[in-house]
DNA sequence: AGCACGCCGACT
DNA sequence: GTCGGCGTGCTC
């Protein structure tokens, strides 16, 4: 028999590295094959066809063959590949796994995969020479059709229901061909005139070629969409493919429509999870093939192979569903940044409210920044941000008597006001009066939320829920009652405020049907809303037209939190729900109840002082030792008890005395959200000056958790999160 | 993660 | 006597 070849393949399998097979069939790196994996077969992806590194591994004699080679697609591209096996190595998750994640469900599964050929056919020579007989009506029809110029195959079947046969035998026998349309000349709609700044940043992006990074700074409503559509139809011009990357929730119809209507011809991809599987895939190898110039969607679009990738945006940078919290724990924002690079273009992360990770990237002029300052409509101005005092103020079922003033004169002069409360349901908890009982959580260290409408007690965290008890279960007193506001409780307070009003709470639990948020668009935009009540759902890029009012309820608690990056996230939060107010002509007022009006996160928001508090921020966490001046691992664990989960990271912690050079450890301790949907979590931070030594460190932790985790038995999980963006 | 092998309990 | 419980060990 002849030689056969080693090669190394990646499966779908939680193991580290790849595994090596022998292979008759010619094959090449990033090809998708068949391959038996213990009493299973499975699809596996060719990583190299070199023999592995480091000499035999195993021996030759008791490596299997691949079973079959799928040919139906083009190999998958070596960037892709190499943006897996950097993902795989920066987050420590095994590289069969990480590819896997990469891949749309479609290409995962132990079956070919052809792309459907969509080119239109057209008559050749032999089939123009040769019409059917007349007898053939359908053929004669096809036929006759295909003399006025191309069908596609779906234009076909509204000639004959045959055509599906037809072309099949017609295109074997040479009388038709696929035709390539020729691509017309992108057409890009004329967009509003630019402002100054605008013009600007534009200029300073078009100066620079190659790779880049640049933090684009801009207010809410400063335009910076605006930019990004100049830059894509510079790389439209050139034929180059832009990457745009947006939260989950500003994937909109609407942002679709203004990239459509301003593209008009250009074909543009839209990626995200909740995609069929169908539309995903076809998207991906449109993608793929350089056939998409414009690849719209949510985190994991950051793998979808562009060949001819010309720009990366990613707006809203600072968003928190960047992250994966789950499995391969990547940050498709800092992945992005790897593929600007690995491709030498330029990378523009836009937001009002940029991360401190990138506004220090920035600060250390590893990024450029672009400022949008001024917003980009007329007159429009900044918000006045004033803070009310709670302590001198008598709340009225959580509002106090200025923001029912506030909220009275808006609804005299018919313009319409929007109240933020981060607390969905009725209230956050039920107490007794008497004995102090609490409504836990049996599942979770966390309170049970009161749903009036319901009747129910509900946990946000695990989605238990029970009847609200009629008597404390503990004690019996029937005088128990929620404390504290939530969205549900204040829309009630509201409609008892301002009976008249037309109010519309916006929160999760009245947003997830499908279609609720085109209802929530149009009763807004037909002027049908005096009171929108939410959320933060409501601070993120939504256009609700002219709000001139904000309120903000309950947002002391992200002061003084357990979580250092909470006053981070409050003050971005604020200045997004801020920045709703006034967006239009109309000037906008912003009202914050607070215990804490001298607190500087207040009073750097009513100088709308983002630089400066971040820059304090910034110069607190270096201090503290925190990120971004430092740079955090958490090797999480979970078990049906505390103590187990402990005891293995206890484990894991003597493992790194050895090994820990300039890494600080810390913990075992339990986590935030001690207890969750009946596991009981526990975690170990890692903390280093340099990312090498953190890195090396996790990595040489790997063998002794699998190690220790053998130890504990099924009833253990943990995992690894670089950079974990929540304790 | 699967999946098989293996060694102990209540059933047609 | 077997069907099946899930512990544990392996997958090129």
């Amino acid at each position: 028999m002849e030689h056969a070849d080693t090669i190394q393949i990646a499966v779908d399998v939680p193991l580290s590295g790849t595994f090596s097979y022998l292979t008759q069939l010619p094959v090449i790196a990033g090809q998708r094959v068949l391959v038996p994996f213990g009493p299973r077969k499975l699809c596996g992806v060719v990583v190299t066809t070199m023999p592995p590194a480091g000499g035999e591994g195993t021996d030759r004699a008791r490596l299997r063959s691949v079973e079959a080679v799928y040919d139906g697609l083009p190999p998958l591209p070596e960037e892709f590949l190499q943006l897996a096996a950097f993902a795989a190595g920066y987050y420590h998750y095994p590289l069969g796994q990480t590819l896997f994640t990469a891949l749309p469900t479609g290409l995962r599964d132990a079956r070919d995969v052809a792309r459907v050929d969509e080119r239109p056919f057209g008559l050749t020579a032999l089939g123009l020479a040769e019409p059917p007989p007349a007898r053939q009506k359908a053929r004669l029809a096809l036929w006759q059709a295909l003399q006025d110029g191309p069908l596609t195959q779906a234009a076909a079947r509204q000639v004959s229901a045959q055509a599906g046969k037809v072309l099949a035998d017609w295109l074997a026998e040479g009388r038709i061909e696929r035709v390539s349309p020729g691509r017309p000349a992108l057409e890009v709609a004329a967009g509003p005139a630019l402002t100054d700044e605008q013009q600007a940043a534009l200029a300073a992006l078009r100066a620079e070629a190659g790779f880049q990074p640049w933090l684009l700074h801009g207010v809410t409503g400063s335009g910076k969409t605006e930019v990004y559509l100049r830059l894509i139809a510079d790389q439209l011009a050139q034929r180059r493919q832009t990457l745009l990357l947006v939260p989950e929730i500003n994937l909109t119809p609407q942002l679709i429509t203004r990239f459509t209507s301003r593209f008009p011809n250009a074909r543009i991809v839209v990626q995200h999870s909740n995609l069929a599987e169908g539309e995903r895939l076809k998207g991906w190898l449109d993608a793929w093939h350089g056939d998409a110039d414009i690849v719209i969607g949510t985190r994991l679009s950051v793998f979808t192979p562009l060949p001819r990738l010309g720009l990366i945006v990613v707006d809203e940078e600072h968003d928190g569903s960047f992250k994966q919290q789950d499995g391969l724990r990547y940050h498709a924002r800092d992945l992005a940044v790897w593929r600007a690079r690995r491709n030498g273009v330029a990378i523009v992360l836009g937001s009002a409210t940029p991360s401190l990770e990138t506004v220090a990237n920035a600060e250390a002029g590893r990024y450029r920044k672009l400022a949008l300052t001024r917003r980009a409509h007329g007159a429009a101005r900044l918000p006045d941000i004033r803070l009310v005092d709670t302590r001198r103020q008598k709340l009225a079922e959580g509002l106090a008597e200025p923001v029912v003033q506030a909220l009275r004169q808006r609804l005299a002069r018919r313009e319409m006001s929007l109240v933020f409360i981060n607390r969905r349901g009725f209230a956050p908890v039920v107490a007794c009066g008497a004995c102090g009982w609490t409504s836990g959580c049996p599942h979770c260290s966390a309170k049970l939320v009161v749903h009036l409408l319901e009747r129910k007690l509900r946990c946000h965290h695990c989605g238990w829920e029970e009847a609200v008890p009629r008597a404390c279960p503990d004690c019996g007193e029937p005088d128990i009652k929620p404390l504290g506001e939530g969205t549900q409780r204040l829309e009630a307070a509201l409609n008892r405020h301002f009976p008249e009003a037309r109010i519309l709470r916006i929160d999760r639990d009245t947003t997830s049907r499908k279609d609720a948020w085109d209802e929530v668009y149009r009763r807004v935009h037909a002027g049908e809303v005096d009171i929108l009540v939410g959320t933060q759902m409501l601070a993120k890029g939504h256009d609700f037209g002219t709000l001139s009012l904000v309120a903000v309820l309950g947002a002391d608690g992200g002061l003084y939190s357990a979580d250092f990056r909470a006053s981070e996230r409050l003050f971005a939060q604020l200045m997004q729900v801020a920045g709703r107010a006034g967006r239009a002509d109309a000037p906008g007022e912003v009202l914050i109840q607070t215990q804490w009006p001298d607190h500087e996160l207040y009073q750097a928001l009513q100088r709308h002082d983002f630089d400066g508090y971040a820059r304090q921020l910034l110069d607190e966490r270096r201090m503290a030792g925190f990120p971004p001046s430092t740079f955090q691992a958490l090797i999480r664990a979970d078990a049906a008890s505390q103590a187990e989960a402990t005891a293995f990271l206890r484990e894991i912690r003597a493992e790194t005395e050895a090994l820990a050079g300039g890494v600080l450890i810390s913990g075992p301790a339990p986590a935030l959200m001690a207890r969750l949907a009946r596991r009981e979590r526990a975690q170990l931070v890692l903390e280093a000056g340099q990312r090498g030594a953190l890195h090396r460190l996790v990595g040489q932790l790997l063998p002794a958790l699998e190690a220790a985790a053998r130890r504990h038995g099924k009833g253990l999980r943990w995992s690894v999160d670089i950079d974990p963006q929540e304790m």
